[in-house]
RNA sequence: UCCUCCUUAGCUCAGUUGGUUAGAGCACAUGACUGUUAAUCAUGGGGUCCUAGGUUCAAGUCCUAGAGGGGGAGCCA
């Protein structure tokens, strides 16, 4: 017979059917005369609950049956006689597959503490949590991709090794199959790359963004969704050495359609993890209050459920970077000293507190800051006709800071040659990008989606190693 | 990289002013129990107090250095 997934058994009404369940044993517990074995196959946050007639099955294979075991089940749906659940299983045939010594196996049917398991990240698939985090991962990759085609865009693969260092995004991690205890020299005693696999230095990939561009300027509207590296030495809970990056990028798009567009995906990808993720969703919001139970009222943040909601019903707010630097300079915190950085006037960048200032205290609600001054954005940002800002935008989320960043491209061949120079970027070696400024350039825009941080917002979760299964952090590269 | 806190049983944590044999809950083992919901009750086993030095009659506790982890900051997505 072939097996039922434990979800679809859950859905079922057909009393009576026999079926086979295949899966892993949450908890055993019972009397002399039934044991109830809670299975879970990762198909749902929910656990079937299996009747075990102890006289039937004996004290031998019922023993077997620890946390972690994996067992296949040949029994009958039935209406439940307890009340957790509307059916269960009666069992007629219980094989172990897997044995799993209760003793060894770190997992116990309790809770643990989110850094415990990350240690035991090869394992921690087997929990409430993380399965359920998997779970709306994978829908919210597919609502991507759904998103996109619904509106036409295509999806383009951009290189993971580049030989371009002017991408501007940060420290890159060097790509080589030259021997480190050997390497070969110039004459001039410098590192010898023509000898190397490209011949030429070669990175992992800091953004597609560059080629996206390419891409756009004859598809008209493209994404990107891969990986993507940064050999940052940060050490926070919203930054990763690896992780994954969605950049769509648009032909004949401004900032203002750029911005209409990241509002309706980010509202998109939300109401979808709602309509479809419901079960994970309640469960994420149960084991986020319970873990704020302990803290002040003011400091708990907004249900779960209720704070998507909330993002999704409201328009996000739209303002300069000066004007938000205006608000800033006449608010409470910056007139009562209260700011670790107090705002003075026009021209820095905004610390994260001044972010947070703005996103969680003064509006209440995502906002999208625009018109940066150009001496702290990167070099393609499409100059202002005020000569001082650049037409970027920054979607700011609670919590979480940043969650998009993009920009108007500059499309104009001289002013984009004038900005590359200002800011020491080889203009030569960028050939290929400024060709698409010299032969039939248009305005195109685009932005980039931390696709962790996106999934940090919607399972409530605080720290982002704790949704992407295996996190590459400075000094971790486990499993 | 900077600031700050933490590291005691398999897990979560307590351990007073430096002072006998280092504790609890959970987990595990054994037993009891007529359908349980992280079942319950009883009994039992279980320790490199992160590592290396130092102070002291005496260090889990104080000092120095190191390792690992958390939170915050910077860089950003």
């Amino acid at each position: 017979m072939r097996r039922t997934k434990v979800s679809d058994v859950l859905k079922s009404d057909e009393i009576g059917k026999e079926i086979v369940v295949k899966g892993w044993v949450r908890t055993r517990r019972g009397s002399k005369q039934v044991n109830f074995i809670a299975l879970n196959d990762g198909s749902t946050i929910h656990n079937l609950q299996i009747v075990a007639d102890v006289e039937k099955f004996g004290d031998e294979l019922l023993k077997r049956l620890t946390t972690g075991s994996a067992i296949s089940v040949t029994g009958e749906i039935i209406a439940s006689q307890g009340s957790g659940q509307k059916v269960e299983v009666v069992a007629k045939a219980i094989e172990v597959i897997g044995d799993c010594d209760a003793n060894e196996y770190p997992l116990q049917p309790k809770k643990h503490s989110l850094e415990f398991l990350r240690e035991i990240g090869h394992l921690r698939f087997r929990t409430n949590t993380f399965s359920a985090i998997a779970r709306v991962r994978h829908a919210m990759i597919f609502a991507v991709h759904n998103f996109f085609t619904s509106k036409g865009f295509v999806n383009v693969h951009t290189p993971i090794i580049t030989a371009s260092d002017c991408e501007g995004a940060g420290e890159m991690f060097q790509v080589t199959t030259m021997n480190l205890n050997n390497l070969p020299r110039t004459e001039e005693g410098k590192i010898d790359f023509s000898q190397d696999f490209f011949g030429k230095a070669t990175n992992l990939t800091v953004s597609g963004q560059l080629e996206g561009e390419l891409a756009a300027m004859g598809m008209g509207e493209i994404y990107t969704f891969g990986p993507t590296f940064r050999a940052e030495n940060s050490n926070t809970s919203r930054h990763l050495a690896e992780f994954w990056m969605i950049e769509p990028e648009m032909a004949f798009y401004e900032l203002d359609d750029n911005m209409d567009l990241a509002e309706e995906f980010l509202k998109y990808l939300i109401k979808y993890a709602l309509d479809h993720c419901m079960d994970d969703l309640q469960f994420l919001s149960q084991r986020l209050q319970e873990e704020e139970k302990g803290k002040k009222e003011e400091d708990r943040s907004m249900e779960l459920i209720e704070k998507l909601r909330f993002v999704l019903e409201n328009d996000f707010i739209r303002l300069t970077y000066s004007e938000a630097v205006n608000i800033l300079k006449d608010s409470k915190p910056n007139k009562k000293g209260q700011f670790k950085y107090p705002i003075n006037g026009y021209g820095s960048d905004l610390q994260s507190e001044h972010e947070r200032f703005l996103v969680e205290k003064h509006f209440k609600k995502p906002v999208i800051l625009t018109d940066y001054p150009k001496e702290i954005k990167a070099f393609y940002m499409k100059m202002n006709p005020d000569n001082s800002t650049v037409r970027a935008m920054d979607v700011l989320f609670p919590q979480i800071g940043e969650i998009i960043g993009g920009s108007q491209r500059e499309e104009n061949y001289d002013k984009l040659v004038n900005r590359m120079k200002e800011m020491h970027i080889p203009a030569e070696e960028m050939w290929w990008y400024l060709d698409t400024r010299r032969f039939g350039s248009v305005p195109h825009s685009g932005f980039g989606l931390g696709f962790e941080r996106l999934m940090l917002f919607v399972t409530g979760m605080g720290n982002i190693r704790d949704v992407i299964p295996f996190p590459r952090t400075p000094k971790n590269a486990e499993f």
